[in-house]
DNA sequence: TCAGTGAATGAATAGTCATTCAGGATGATC
DNA sequence: GATCATCCTGAATGACTATTCATTCACTGA
């Protein structure tokens, strides 16, 4: 658990208040109405996004909509929590029969990996979270937060087994891996044009390795370099 | 001069048109309209802004606006192209004193403190950038590219004088440096929980001559680490 | 068959805001 | 002191769109 978690404020759970009672129904109509959203909002932005291009896009009329969210900042909110969500779902759970560095790069791989596959709704967080009310943001926050954690484990783990040094900041380490996998979408293209994905994400561990390690953590990042676990 | 830039397209220089003839008036008005943007851009973001605001801001009339851009498009524009410059500007000119690596590393410095200053217009590059029509856009990519090469020509340096290893990807490791600049703005509600500005900026450069240097290159960082040099 | 309930519809409402334009002000030139 | 060029103003226009709500629909159980 980083630092930052252990001292976290009490996050009042937000959410999203619908006039349908039955849970299933409000989780499939949610589900289909984020999955027009998020296309909508991904490609044209938030703001240049209506109502009515979502209804029309997930089959259902204007009206229907408000009644599985109260405003449109709602639909924000739950596309932004689904896509979070899928990101934090990814990261495997450890593996008992892995070395704490492979554990480490399987997670950052997995991570890289869907923000690839959903580059545009990586890059939708960025521009949009700030447009939400403030509660509902800091929601957003503290999801960010719990999948980073589960990065850090993973780097503390490494600190434990004596292959980072002692005195590495944990958080700063796992921010710099997250913003590693952003990046390859906030600035893809540029990107694209100078690496493959597998280099960008081989390239960012080893850099962050580099920085952290100990010579026996060296060592062991040089063994799994030449394993075929680095697919 | 990096890769990338080496084989960049001609763009066209977009320009904004005015109703005005007197260059150094539009100028001065154009100075004042960005002024009132970035504030309220930054703050309320781009949509939510009205030009009405601006104006107010600005102490001019709505119409006069609309004589020195021809859409609000255009005012955001002219907001992100002088937030950039500015940027650029501030990496200051290679002392020909310097060591490659010093160099290198008072560029890092520049760029990351110009960031920190003007945080909240980093961030507005980040969501604002896609609102933008293609042509404008891509000019604004166009010149954070030229702000990169600046950066680019140190890391090279450091190559050509094998402090770095010849097999570096240039342009990759600018990357590495400029995002973590940007991510100092991006993920500042975080990122001041944990480290100072000042212990930021010099763990990335450490990630990054870590991830780069040759042996010499090594024994050089170590040598600016204990100098003054590195305020 | 029918009353009752929750879901779904989409036209109407109510506001908001980018953009325009008819008309002033100022100062230079003749 | 009349004419013209340039700059400036802000009320009016015209679109656009989030949200509401009166109705309809579909189903259930008795």
């Amino acid at each position: 658990m980083s630092v930052r978690a252990a001292r976290k404020q009490r996050v009042n759970k937000v959410t999203v208040k619908s006039q349908v009672l039955d849970a299933e129904l409000v989780e499939m109509r949610r589900e289909q109405i984020v999955a027009a959203a998020v296309e909508l909002f991904s490609r044209n932005g938030y703001f240049k996004t209506t109502i009515l291009e979502i209804a029309q896009k997930a089959k259902i009329s204007v009206g229907l909509i408000y009644h599985y969210a109260r405003t449109k900042e709602d639909v924000l909110f739950l596309t932004l929590m689904s896509v979070l969500e899928s990101y934090k779902r990814e990261i495997p759970a450890v593996d008992p029969h892995d070395m704490p560095l492979e554990s480490l790069w399987k997670a950052l791989n997995a991570y890289a990996r869907v923000i690839d596959r959903r580059r545009a709704a990586a890059v939708l967080a960025y521009r949009s979270t700030k447009s939400l009310p403030t509660a509902q943001r800091r929601t957003i926050m503290q999801l960010e937060i719990e999948t980073n954690d589960l990065l850090a484990q993973r780097v503390q783990a490494c600190v434990a087994a004596k292959l980072f040094r002692q005195d590495v900041n944990v958080d700063l380490a796992v921010y710099q891996l997250i913003m590693h996998a952003h990046t390859w979408a906030l600035k893809h293209w540029h990107l694209k044009e100078i690496v493959t994905l597998d280099e960008y994400i081989a390239a960012g561990f080893e850099s962050s390795v580099r920085a952290s390690a100990t010579p026996a953590g060296l060592t062991a990042y040089a063994k799994i370099n030449r394993s075929p676990t680095k697919r």
